[in-house]
DNA sequence: GGCACGCGTCGGCGTCCGGCGAACCGTCGC
DNA sequence: GCGACGGTTCGCCGGACGCCGACGCGTGCC
């Protein structure tokens, strides 16, 4: 029956778009924020070309992601902060299974995105944990009433160079369960110009896959603007050369 | 291959269990915060009550829902607030389509949801888009750093007899986007203090199906209490006697 | 121009999954 | 005790869907 689209199948549609292996996995691979090619997205699902890029039509008809076509690339992102916020949420809700242990290779390159990692657009891994944490033992964020931006919060905000925000829809501050840390970490608008202002200040490097790598100079800063310790921030032994597969 | 259940793999399980129509529209019906039979969810989906069976036990063992079972009824509900989010969050994802006219009877019960409903175990609908914004515009909620609570909404709080709120994990306050409005209304654990207060003073009672009531004691108290003129709480024409199905 | 490459389309295959009715089990009411 | 009733299990069927390989098209490089 093609009747009147009922809200129950509205729902499950949307769900059903995340409702594939291949699919989530291709979500979850773009919840870093960048855009990633067909063929990229299609080698780390695992997939034939072919099936990827259904796929990928798939989730650009249903509004999740976004297309941008240059020579012969098809480059594809998450369609905004939105989808990214559904995907995590989605992702938090996974009941707390232990992560098997994996291969050598995949176990460096988990170390390193468990270590510090970008979630769409703010700082996750343990740095992000740690950067949340730190705002609230600091006072710049208060947790009595839901998460908030207190006046010395705004106050720090302005000494480290970041513009004051004022949200349209997007809050401003927003708990993420960390996927790796079991632990919110700091997403919203706020999370995002943080993230952003610590790669303009040179905090922050692009790392490998989704990994990202605290310079030396973030470490000296952090500590010294938040107080986070040097140990918290040591990368795992190296950086993991390779191309971040799977 | 069974191999390590990969990351993508569990969001797609997650995913799944709300990728069918039949168990969408159990779990938007359950979006009540009450307890439904096993029966009354297949008559509400529309399947047999065998399917309903097998989809309900699905839906218990992913975690979604709980079952209490007394005598020879199996009653059914939300496994907690966070699931409950989780399908609010996924429910306001949906690409805004305009709503097709439906039948008479139905057009009848859709009018009275739109009125005034619970959205799990806060207040939603006209309703409860109308009290978030009584509460911004007075002041006692401030929505400039995220939504939060100002010291004039505590005292307030207190003064209507709501017991001061510490939240554990769950926010206090938060935007729920409302499917028939289009405009969020508050949720949280402050939208279900207020949803269970306005109950135990009377100023609102359960209605037919999902929807509730305001009492004439409400409407003189939200008026006096929050400013919300009488015509935005006038109930529809009549409260639809029947049984509110599909 | 020729070739490699990235991508899209198409047809076919196998699997999964949701639907039902029939039969069965336990509970409740008379 | 008996029948009515709610719920569950089982077997079966049909459709949907994910996957691939092959082919065709356009782009970019040499």
């Amino acid at each position: 029956m093609t009747a009147p689209p009922t809200d129950g199948r509205r729902l499950a549609d949307l769900a059903a778009l995340l409702a594939d292996d291949t699919r989530a996995a291709i979500c979850l691979a773009l919840l870093d924020g960048r855009a990633w090619t067909a063929g990229e997205l299609a080698r780390c699902a695992g997939v034939a070309a072919s099936t990827a890029s259904e796929h990928l039509t798939r989730l650009v008809h249903g509004g999740l992601l976004v297309e941008e076509r240059q020579g012969r690339h098809r480059y594809l992102r998450l369609a905004g902060p939105a989808v990214a916020q559904l995907i995590e949420d989605l992702a938090g809700h996974v009941p707390p299974v232990p992560r098997p242990a994996r291969s050598l290779r995949a176990a460096a390159a988990d170390a390193a995105v468990a270590h510090a990692r970008t979630c769409y657009d703010h700082l996750a891994g343990r740095l992000g944990v740690r950067v949340r944490d730190a705002l609230l033992t600091r006072g710049l964020l208060d947790n009595a009433d839901g998460l908030a931006l207190t006046p010395a919060g705004r106050d720090w905000l302005a000494d480290i160079g970041v513009e004051p925000l004022r949200g349209g829809r997007r809050p401003l501050v927003r708990d993420c369960l960390d996927w790796t840390e079991r632990r919110p970490h700091l997403a919203g608008a706020l999370g995002a110009a943080l993230c952003r202002r610590f790669a303009e200040l040179g905090w922050t490097a692009r790392g490998s896959g989704r990994s990202i790598r605290v310079t030396p100079a973030g470490v000296a800063a952090l500590a010294e603007v938040l107080g986070i310790g040097a140990a918290d921030l040591a990368p795992p032994r190296r950086d993991d050369g390779g191309g971040g597969r799977a």
